[in-house]
DNA sequence: AGCAATATTGATCATTTGATCAATAGACCT
DNA sequence: AGGTCTATTGATCAAATGATCAATATTGCT
């Protein structure tokens, strides 16, 4: 058993180092989650020596935080891209429900599910976990919102319904986690769910009216 | 810092003490998480040495596989006594829905979160979980079909129903473990998502039809 | 070429965890 | 009372974690 000894890395600008490890880190959160995102398994990722690492960040604590903080900063960000140039906030909607149910962001949500459980052990990744919920929520009051405006969707409470839509959506890729095999199409059913919460017909959300879901 | 010393333990039959492990560690996973379910806690907790745990447990991986089978096992068999007697579909899966959700089980919801992230790195434990789940979908699942049969549901798709409300509820609760302060009320938006899903009326789930809720 | 600044590292420490085993002590039977 | 069985324990180990610091190597400037 012979660990490979590692040369000694180049020296670089700690600006860029510094985007390296946040980088390693992020790497390992995607492939291994966030329990993964260890001193000495992000220095080897990084391809530095592990005091290095320590050196840049000012605890294990912070950098998980961050890291939490980056990877699903990205996904939000990406989804509202994607939603933004749809036609109404019915497209919109439907779009973004199916797109965070399509199940190609799994590695996304088990950086989710090991925050829930981690962020009760790391005030940092507790703080920033309810910020990143609080993203995630005012995108989808917006959307919901907006389609109360345009007389699409009919409920007194947005904030309430996109809470709720927030908290189903996680649960339901939460349990896809430990499903996998039974692959029940997530994203069918939902939109009945939430054509109940905004008193809509059934159907009303369904993919005909989405060109990409074609 | 004086560690309190601990009297040796007074000699048991097996089968207590091994109840007593079980116990100990079932009353941690309550209070402070899966995580906190440790060798050292659990002996502690039950007032013996570390090794008397260790000898009573093949691994402390099945010791805490164990522990979520009998903390979420008791929560199902619990909610499944409470609604057996309730008259009809509709008003047991109405009281099943705002009994998961009105908050008072929260430190069930905290074994489910780790359990699906811990679950990632025991397989013994990823295979409770699923167990768990299935029985839940199962319980669920009943409820659904009796509806469709008394004409109180419609669906085609009960198992899927069955799931996607399962998945929705864990989503709800475990969302509502870190945005504690801001306590929306998460059983009645719900009842609405679940009306859609269900080809029911708006406010057909509503509480007016419990005797307990008013 | 020499030097100062600093990026990088090896060595090391303290904790926490699960696990093993020989030794001990208490209960029960004859 | 004595002896046997076995429940219980202290001591100890290996592994993994985060963290610190003096020492080293490399860069870039003069």
């Amino acid at each position: 058993m012979s660990t490979t000894p590692r040369p000694r890395a180049a020296r670089k600008a700690p600006d860029e180092r510094t985007r390296d490890i946040a980088g390693a880190a992020r790497e390992l959160a995607l492939e291994e989650g966030l329990a993964a995102v260890t001193l000495r398994a992000v220095a080897a990722r990084a391809g530095v020596a592990p005091a290095l690492v320590a050196h840049y960040v000012p605890s294990m604590e912070s950098l998980i935080a961050n890291t939490f903080e980056t990877v699903v900063g990205a996904e939000i960000a990406e989804v509202e891209a994607l939603i933004a140039p749809l036609d109404g906030p019915r497209a919109r909607l439907g779009r973004l429900i199916r797109t965070l149910l399509d199940g190609t962001r799994d590695d996304v949500t088990v950086v989710w599910v090991e925050a829930w459980a981690l962020g009760r052990r790391s005030e940092s990744l507790a703080r920033a976990v309810r910020e990143q919920m609080d993203a995630w929520q005012s995108v989808l009051q917006g959307v919901i919102e907006d389609g109360v405006r345009s007389g699409d969707f009919d409920t007194a409470d947005a904030p309430g319904v996109a809470w709720q839509l927030l908290g189903m959506i996680d649960g339901l890729n939460a349990q896809a986690l430990v499903r996998w095999g039974d692959a029940t199409d997530r994203g069918s059913l939902i939109s009945h769910a939430v054509e109940g919460m905004l008193g809509l017909p059934r159907g009303a959300l369904d993919s005909s009216s989405d060109p990409a879901a074609r």
